[in-house]
DNA sequence: AACCTCATTGTTATGTTATAACACACGCAG
DNA sequence: CTGCGTGTGTTATAACATAACAATGAGGTT
């Protein structure tokens, strides 16, 4: 628990939790321990993911593989980035068809994006979980995974416009 | 307000509001109120995702445009869509990159889309804005549209699993 | 070591979703 | 009738994603 309070100040600047390279042996741990191998491209992936607060396209990501000696063709990003998204790593962001390293992993979270249309950052939140928002409206409808995410500007843009 | 109770039972049934007549004229006087002009391409698409209970894509939409003599490049399914999203009348589902005729139009509400995983259906329903629950993780962020959907089985699939 | 097996990666090919750019038709104001 | 704006048709291409198969390589078994 971090028992911060998210003003507009500071709400931007930076929403993760760890540092980069915590992230990254955290996630070599955590992978080990399930016996699943964070392999190079795989590894490569969550740190091009970690150093951005933008969601990446895979093609994006793939260009920036290439140039780092892996694979060139579509399937070796999509394959890392799906193997991180199964487990929690990363999160596709739906509405920019793009995806970003998660800020809360290894913690049960439901997150939520907030995407600023201006400065194209995106910044992961936990929200509500989404069977309390939806209320009776979903009664019967048994929920297995949600998606939430606002467009909008961020603090920082807001700030500019004003003056 | 509808005041309805939303049973399991009937949950699925239907979650519309009005018949496809209904629909269709008042989509008539909306558009002439505004001035804009609900063409015949634009009515054809509007009625075909009424037809419909599931998400249909654009390339789906686009033959069947073809079919019924109008255009059947993409950009003739496509700017009919977007029409109909900018004003309301639809609304992109972003998970299946698919569009559904919007079920409460002319009212303002929070959309957010239950998907059925087996049989595809998507029904949709209102929210909690999300705002509200996003809370103070929120805070300086300006909120201008929002994204729920939530992936799961709904009540009929659910009763044919359990037997 | 030699062998097997299975997960991973590389590669080719193709499928699906979406938009840019320009030409043409029509309705309407001047 | 001319000019203008909106909408449609069309060509071409961009952006996103996966199927299918071949090659590699790590780990366990004999």
């Amino acid at each position: 628990m971090t028992g911060e309070q998210s003003s507009a100040a500071e709400f931007w600047r930076d929403d993760r939790e760890m540092s980069m390279d915590d992230a990254l042996s955290m996630a070599d741990r955590w992978y080990a321990g399930k016996g699943l191998r964070l392999t190079p491209v795989r590894r490569k992936v969550l740190e091009l993911l970690l150093r951005e607060r933008r969601a990446l396209g895979a093609y994006r990501i793939l260009a920036l593989l290439d140039e780092a000696g892996f694979g060139s063709q579509p399937p070796v990003a999509y394959r890392a980035l799906n193997f991180l998204v199964e487990n929690g790593f990363a999160h596709k962001v739906e509405r920019l068809n793009a995806f970003v390293a998660c800020s809360f992993f290894g913690k049960v979270h439901s997150p939520a994006f907030m995407i600023c249309r201006l400065c194209d950052a995106v910044a992961e939140t936990q929200s509500m979980p989404v069977g309390k928002a939806l209320g009776r409206a979903a009664s019967g409808f048994q929920i297995e995974q949600t998606l939430v995410e606002v467009e909008g500007v961020c603090p920082v843009c807001a700030r500019n416009i004003d003056r």
